[in-house]
DNA sequence: TGGTATAACATGGTATTTTATGGGATTCAA
DNA sequence: TTGAATCCCATAAAATACCATGTTATACCA
């Protein structure tokens, strides 16, 4: 029985007419031996999907309530832009899920999509604006190298 | 049951037409006795593939969690980079792993590897590559002298 | 200490399993 | 009853497990 479970790598699957998507076996594999469920909804800053697992989201709530007011605006704004979003994701005997038409959209994926790892999120992205938001990231974060490593030290 | 794990030693090995290369024997010894998983990735700076324990990396993801916020441009960066090109690679009966092409090319390994022990991590090299990176690394050191010693006398 | 028996290892090759993905059948609901 | 969602089957490719062999390192004994 394994310890860790993290989403990673980045793996590129086709999406059928019916929006169809395999989940990269890796993902399927920490989902059956949590016996838990995926959870997408779309990202609130960046054109992609994002997945985590149930509990993920669970912790999320958690953590809304414990740093927001009960009667706040934000903790309002924030709750039903997430939970209202949220969608469980079960795949089927083969393995894949069905995406819905608001989450391609926003995404803009057609027929191809991109799965890539976040540790305990994962996104999946139209894979050429992955392209050029993982060019834009690594320029970034080499340009502001010395804040990854302060983090890491601390 | 050992108490210390340390990534040792510097190891030639060959990487066939598959991209398969025995993992260095100390080196499946820790992750059996820890019953863990090897994690590898491009590294950032160097022109060679990175490895650690599956733990390591999900040391880091908590620590990323607890010093950014769930909504941070900064978190997203940093998952995104990290996890998105990590990867699990679990080793067969016979003690090899399969690199793939992305990680080979990284690290320009055509038919041979090195596996250069650095503590809690590790590298693979191409052995012409790490020849020249270890002779860089000893000038650097040599030059660098004093200021070692001077730290270990006070 | 020297020599031999034994075990562990690296590595090439092959067999088996898993995975991705297309297509069709069945079920469910509006 | 029609469209959509779910399930099931088929297939090719890729990943993985397994087997065999020569070599090296280790353990054992005289």
């Amino acid at each position: 029985m394994r310890k860790v479970f993290l989403f990673m790598d980045t793996v590129i699957n086709k999406v059928d007419a019916k929006g169809r998507v395999s989940l990269p076996s890796d993902y399927r594999a920490i989902v059956k031996e949590l016996e838990t469920e995926i959870v997408c909804y779309r990202s609130l800053s960046l054109p992609c999907i994002e997945g985590c697992l149930e509990e993920t989201l669970d912790k999320l709530a958690t953590d809304i309530e414990d740093s927001t007011d009960f009667f706040s605006e934000t903790q309002d704004n924030l709750t039903n832009l997430i939970f209202g979003d949220a969608k469980r994701f079960t795949f089927d005997s083969t393995g894949r899920i069905m995406l819905s038409e608001k989450l391609l959209k926003h995404a803009q994926i057609t027929d191809t999509a991109v799965f890539v790892g976040k540790g305990r999120k994962f996104q999946i992205w139209n894979p050429q604006n992955w392209q050029k938001e993982e060019e834009r990231i690594r320029r970034e974060v080499l340009k502001n190298r010395p804040v990854l490593k302060k983090n890491k030290e601390e």
